[in-house]
DNA sequence: AACTATTTATAAGA
DNA sequence: TTCTTATAAATAGTT
């Protein structure tokens, strides 16, 4: 509609091409004006230029793109993640601020911060919770210990028997460390703690002494800025 | 543009109103494509019908209305609340998430459950903190009986008092239960703990006892499920 | 930014 | 809804 047909295509002159989206811009937002006024409906447009500038347009709340976005996400938001409109979103937010407060007041009063707000009833039941804690944290503790205990003795076996094999390799004068008699060490360890059978030509390790347990720090344990 | 000259103004005729709708929908459509492809602009349109119908159209990423929501609710943020883009939210609500995790591994750990993961480290410190703990709970606990120690001393003694006045009250025959001859108390008290001054011919309570803690369930203490 | 020849959109009717 | 067509509106190229 003008002097000439033109192809619907990108407009290779620069000052062409946005003299006619000036032009055109203008005549979509009062095309897009006139459809809600004459049909009763709720329209919205939002332009980018090449140039990045933003233009948007909103018939029915006038000038409240973000209603019609909201609504339009409401629609959609069905489909796809459930998380639709941005109310949706905002809400979900608050929920979790006031379950992190809540989590975070739990701890506080468990580390025996502030409980100043607690009736004696709910300080005794504090109390039991803590003692049953502290139980089954001995519990683990003695686990541990007794683990590491038996993995200590283990290993002195080891090393006695070595040493003792050690000792029949050495020119009888020298042998002063030998402990006991037996034929041979039946395993050998590396300084990994690897252990080897003897007999078996294989290079993989027999078994390995009880790992390190991971940190804790690791998994975010006392390490959280809520102690004492 | 048609046989005659409309008015632009609500359209009465709905069946005229409809028509008009569906045919000025395509133009609007039209148009924003071609605005888009001539002059290489990112256009988005949504509609809602009079009857709730939702259309809408997105020229760049095609189809992809949401991506141009995204960029202009974050240029359009920097004004308001600061919480603009959709994945500004959705960000804010992973971090949320990821923070509450941490807060009830932490929690767990506290209340002694899958204690596995921990080195014998960090369970000796974790054995100390709830030492410390606990020695706080009892030193509020104590705190608490204490205070309802002297509560109930004081109270015993109004009520002595009162009752001497009162069995001074009575003919002499009467009057056994009186234990010391003080000229009448000093205070009376109420059904409800509430102490009024003898002379003051106030209805005010002089003071009022200590009263009950509020309830650790009223906050969330003990109520989280996350107890053993 | 204004003009205007043309093209396009569309109101009314079928 | 769709087609038709007379006419209004939009706009390409020009000034």
């Amino acid at each position: 509609m003008g002097r000439g047909k033109i192809e619907i295509k990108r407009i290779e002159n620069t000052s062409n091409r946005q003299v006619t989206f000036s032009k055109r811009r203008n005549g979509l937002l009062k095309k897009a004006s006139e459809l809600a006024v004459l049909c009763d409906a709720q329209v919205g447009v939002i332009i980018f230029s090449s140039t990045g500038k933003m233009l948007n347009f909103c018939s029915s709340p006038p000038n409240n793109l973000q209603y019609l976005i909201d609504r339009y996400q409401k629609q959609v938001s069905v489909a796809d993640d459930g998380f639709g409109s941005r109310q949706q979103l905002m809400y979900e937010i608050e929920r979790m601020k006031s379950e992190n407060d809540k989590l975070e007041v739990f701890i506080k009063q468990y580390l025996g911060q502030d409980l100043t707000p607690f009736s004696l009833n709910d300080i005794m039941q504090l109390e039991q919770q803590l003692e049953s804690s502290i139980d089954k944290v001995r519990k683990r503790k003695e686990e541990l210990l007794s683990q590491q205990l038996s993995n200590l003795r283990r290993k002195e076996h080891i090393l006695e028997d070595q040493n003792n094999y050690l000792s029949r390799m050495i020119p009888d004068e020298h042998a002063m460390v030998a402990v006991d008699q037996k034929p041979g060490p039946s395993a050998m360890m590396d300084l990994f703690g690897n252990v080897y059978q003897q007999e078996g030509a294989s290079e993989l390790p027999a078994y390995r002494l009880q790992p390190m347990q991971p940190n804790l720090q690791q998994v975010g344990f006392m390490n959280h800025g809520l102690q004492l």
